[in-house]
DNA sequence: GTGTTGAGTATTTTT
DNA sequence: TACTCAACAC
């Protein structure tokens, strides 16, 4: 039976909500999760519905594994397959039906780094380098101008091209032949990137009245995650797969928390959402059991500083904690070695396991420092989003060569592993096959499987590309009737991959990629009883998240940013960085991204049920070359709610100081400090080149500083920009 | 054709 | 530091 009775008195009366549409505002760690699960285990086991017909939107994969887990434990066993992103179900459905709009349904789906190695190419065929324009930024055009309907060819003036980040007619001219050859590339190779997921997808249901029928009845109920995420185009789609008759449509959200306007997401869509189903009913849940008091004030306070937003102040039944510790060290070493610290303390009589601490940051780059000195003091911790399992190269060419084998005339593939392991078909030979399929007018793949033809020049380069294509024919029938698993297992012994990845740095955890590769196809291959290669790739094309099961066990502390921890929570949160222009970013453009900064801030406050720590550093900036001030969301949250600890002196360690000295000083814009530092005989100073060093006599301008083995004693000028004084 | 080295540069956020 | 790319040696 299920169970309800956990649930308070606002969230049982939207789990138990009538049929038609449900709006559920529920600010941060109120239980909102609990709602949407226990609201869909009610409708499986209260209101008769098939879990089959059910489809719940999350935000990320992760998020959907955890929701069918814990609706399957609710309620019997009882499995539910319409659990997934905006992008994981529009995939499903252009699977089915994308033959509607004239396309074939085996595309495949390709990330940003295809998106990036696609681009190169056409760089390079077209002569452009990234002198030209960085292709990440042509990218970021691509993208912006696909998702916005934007008519590339018609911008003709600077004026408009401005709001793209194009300030020069020749950048315009080449991001155009991009775009235009980008595309045209995805179309003839029969690829589709995020962004076509949900665009094909809504022009499937938009322009076709059977095929949306047929989805709208397929689907009984609707539930949304994390709705103040929800972007325009997918609140589109949502629209369309919703039947307009019943309108059983649930979704929940906190305005907030909208951290992805950049995305095109926006605050005002639970006004849209209000219009268009005009009978829903409201539910408020303001209850957090999350956080201590002392954090909900910080949060409560933070967020108050918006002005575009509904009033809302979270309350608890929760004690008031501990205090909301605020430090400021005086570079990051000092912020990375407090936290450092701190983690210590909390770990030493086995109050707090590592598990129970997350450090959030507003950047990924931001992390370094800190991982320094976890490194440092040997304290396990795990980095999330960084390098994506499924991005790593090893698996990445794994799969090329899987996907290779269903398909031999996926030029993606075949261009990433014709020379890996290398084998000699190098640059100049893939040019002559470039220009070869240029001239006659066919593809890159379809010219590679030509070279056995009599005038291919020059002919010593065909040896190696007619073993290459023996070895895939091979294969391929060589795998005809294995599982996936062992195919992968095959395909590494005949190219003698282990071999080729021992040649590489990280061997060692390469090899081990690989085997949890291995071990999570064999899963799949389980858990959803079949060898379908082809299911496979689609299952992997969108799971973005490393494999959570390695993870999960580990006791480790764990590093995020707060788009990404967004949905989870800790004992122990410390966000660093709380610097102005780096938090909020500088790089903010439009004049309310302010308030979607402070909101960021707010979902990273409210992560925390414990312990909060906010700290920042006013060393000198990489990015801005210049020291670095306090966060204005320190002044927004308020002195009188933060506990102030103040920056120790701390003594530096060798190995500290190698990377302290290596990274600070090369800020500095000219060779020599404007400002002459009085040093004086026995002071540590840290040097670009020598390591660390001790003044040991000063004679005008010039200080001799010794050095360790092999340096010794030198002669340096004082204010030479590669001489740093460090506290001691 | 392959592999190494040194110079130059970079830093929002993610499905 | 870490990553990319052009230039050069083999």
């Amino acid at each position: 039976m299920l169970e309800l009775t956990k649930l308070n008195h606002h969230q049982l009366e939207a789990v138990t909500a009538p049929e038609g549409p449900i709006l559920v505002v529920a600010g941060a760690g109120t239980g909102k999760t609990r709602v949407l699960t226990t609201r869909i285990a009610y409708l499986i086991d209260h209101m008769g519905y098939d879990n089959n017909k059910i489809l719940a939107i999350t935000f990320t994969n992760k998020a959907a594994n955890e929701m069918r887990t814990r609706v399957f434990n609710m309620v019997n066993n009882v499995y539910v397959p319409w659990i997934g992103t905006y992008h994981a179900t529009c995939l499903k459905i252009l699977k089915e039906d994308i033959q509607y709009i004239g396309r074939k349904n085996n595309f495949s789906v390709i990330d940003d780094e295809d998106q990036l190695s696609i681009l190169r190419d056409i760089y390079k065929r077209g002569g452009l380098t990234q002198k030209d324009m960085k292709p990440k930024k042509a990218l970021e055009v691509i993208e912006k101008v696909k998702m916005n309907d934007i008519q590339l060819n018609a911008i003709n003036s600077l004026d408009k091209a401005k709001e793209l980040g194009i300030y020069k007619f020749d950048e315009l001219k080449n991001v155009k032949y991009v775009n235009q050859m980008y595309n045209q590339r995805l179309l003839s190779a029969n690829l589709l990137d995020f962004n076509d997921l949900l665009l094909l997808a809504y022009k499937l249901l938009s322009e076709h009245g059977e095929v949306r029928k047929k989805w709208q009845t397929m689907f009984d109920y609707i539930l949304v995650d994390e709705f103040q995420d929800t972007n325009e185009l997918q609140f589109n789609i949502l629209n369309l797969l919703i039947n307009q008759e019943k309108k059983n449509v649930f979704v929940v959200g906190d305005p907030d928390q909208t951290i992805y306007t950049w995305r095109g997401a926006y605050p005002n869509i639970f006004k849209d959402y209000l219009v268009e189903y005009k009978q829903t009913k409201t539910y408020v849940l303001d209850l957090n059991y999350r956080s201590s008091q002392n954090i909900l004030k910080v949060a409560n306070s933070l967020i108050s500083h918006n002005s575009d937003r509904i009033d809302k102040v979270l309350v608890t039944d929760n004690g008031e904690g501990n205090n909301v510790v605020f430090y400021k060290g005086d570079s990051d070493y000092h912020e990375s070695n407090f936290i450092t610290k701190q983690i210590v303390s909390l770990t030493k009589n086995k109050s707090y396991d590592y598990k129970d601490i997350v450090i959030l940051y507003r950047a990924k780059y931001l992390s370094r420092s800190v991982e320094q000195e976890l490194i440092n003091n040997n304290i396990p911790y795990y980095v999330f989003g960084a390098v994506r399992f499924y991005q790593r190269r090893e698996i990445k060419d794994l799969v090329a060569y899987l996907k290779l084998l269903t398909n031999p005339t996926d030029e993606l593939s075949l261009k990433r592993v014709l020379n890996v392991p290398t084998r000699g078909i190098g640059n100049t030979t893939m040019d002559n096959i470039t220009k070869y399929a240029n001239d006659n007018h066919i593809s890159f793949a379809e010219a590679f499987y030509l070279t056995n033809r009599s005038d291919f020049d020059p002919p010593w380069q065909k040896p190696a590309i007619i073993q290459f294509i023996k070895l895939i024919d091979s294969l391929i029938s060589l795998t005809k009737d294995k599982t996936i698993a062992e195919s992968v297992q095959l395909i590494i012994k005949a190219i003698n991959y282990e071999d080729h990845i021992k040649s590489l740095e990280l061997a060692e955890e390469r090899l081990e990629n690989i085997d949890e590769f291995i071990k999570s196809i064999t899963e799949f291959e389980t858990k959803h009883n079949t060898h379908s290669v082809e299911e496979f790739l689609h299952e992997i094309s969108l799971y973005t998240d490393s494999d959570d099961n390695t993870i999960k066990n580990k006791d480790a502390v764990s590093l995020m940013t707060i788009h990404y921890a967004k949905g989870t929570e800790a004992k122990v949160v410390f966000i660093i960085g709380m610097n102005e222009g780096i938090f909020p970013s500088i790089k903010m453009n439009r004049e309310n991204d302010i308030e979607e900064e402070r909101r960021i801030a707010y979902v990273g406050i409210t992560r925390s049920m414990e312990k909060l720590y906010l700290t920042c550093n006013v060393g000198f900036s990489p990015i801005s070359t210049s020291t670095l001030t306090v966060s204005r969301f320190i002044k927004d949250v308020g002195h009188k709610n933060l506990r102030e600890e103040i920056s120790e002196m701390i003594p530096i360690s060798d190995a500290d100081l190698s990377w302290y000295s290596s990274k600070e000083i090369k800020t500095f814009e000219d060779n020599y400090n404007e400002t002459v530092i009085e040093f004086k005989v026995g002071d540590t100073i840290a040097h670009t080149i020598f390591g660390s060093g001790v003044v040991i006599s000063i004679n005008g301008d010039m200080l001799d500083v010794a050095f360790k083995a092999p340096f010794g004693v030198k002669s340096l000028i004082k204010n030479h920009k590669a001489i740093k004084r460090l506290k001691n």
